[in-house]
DNA sequence: ATGAGTGCAAAAAGTTTGCACCGCT
DNA sequence: AGCGGTGCAAACTTTTTGCACTCAT
């Protein structure tokens, strides 16, 4: 049901939102239209500073303020555009919900890198363990902590983005 | 190794934290037993202002600052002490994470209730999938969303938590 | 037209920090 | 004495909100 329209490419973002919006008697307005288009021009996590950033004090006729950023977010994140995960440090990141496969992550302490990796078993374990509770499960948030492969060989430094705060 | 500190009840937190803190030059004062204690007299969950409420403003010895309430949550949890799990609605709320079996939340949308439950089946899978990347799994947070069984027979209405923000 | 949406600035919420004073070792 | 810790208040960071104006339907 859902994970039929989820997978179904035929539906962009934009009107996937519109859609969300009509049944809440909302508009998708111009502004809406621009984020969203920003949001899912590319596949990268990102938090809302990083996009009030690319999207407000512009001079041109795309500029979006910073409230109607984090508005338009909660919006998305309420249609199922967008959702909430790891934060490598402390900070929460927004990644595409919509039109991207389930997956989960692991975030490595050292450099702060975010690992994408999905795992059949693991959903329908969960969802087991679920049901068995009586526990409708709608979705789910895992993450993994510790060191990437990289880090592990500790042949030269590397990027540590956890010290650039 | 940390696993078998970790279930040796022998070591009270307090003794845990101090252990802990010796190794960084630091000390065990008035202050942070208190909250030791205070944090370690039951198991429930909790967020850092209840426990503020609970600690500071008091008249008589055992008052403690927000500061340093603050400061102390830190240390207790790069000690081990405790760890920060799942919002019910956007918060962050701590549990004991020394002494206490490994575990994940069910989180229930409808009235934030938080769920936990063991299984040993997911740990290893996570154990599993985490090497075959080469990544050295030391951690794992997993919450799984949905409606609770309480709220999924509409009999009548319930404590809705989230409401009473 | 009319009700939802936007920008701006103020306010809230949550957390950190500078600093003077306190106390353990 | 010397260094870490505490309390307090101010500063910060992040997110929300009131309001007058604008715009999509």
């Amino acid at each position: 049901m859902s994970d039929i329209a989820a997978l179904d490419k035929s539906v962009s973002p934009v009107d996937k939102f519109r859609e969300y919006l009509v049944t809440k008697g909302q508009r998708l307005t111009r502004e809406r239209e621009i984020i969203v288009d920003e949001v899912f021009s590319d596949h990268e996590h990102f938090d809302t500073d990083q996009l009030v950033a690319r999207l407000s004090g512009r001079s041109d006729k795309r500029s979006v303020s910073r409230a109607t950023v984090y508005r338009a977010l909660s919006a998305m994140n309420d249609a199922g555009l967008l959702r909430k995960v790891a934060r490598p440090n402390g900070r929460e990141v927004w990644e595409h919900d919509y039109g991207y496969p389930q997956h989960d992550h692991m975030v490595c302490s050292q450099c702060g890198e975010l690992f994408e990796f999905h795992n059949e078993e693991i959903s329908s374990l969960i969802e087991k363990i679920a049901s068995a509770q009586g526990f409708l499960k709608t979705s789910h948030r895992l993450e993994v902590y510790g060191t990437c492969a990289p880090c592990r060989r500790p042949k030269k430094r590397r990027n540590h983005k956890l010290d650039m705060i």
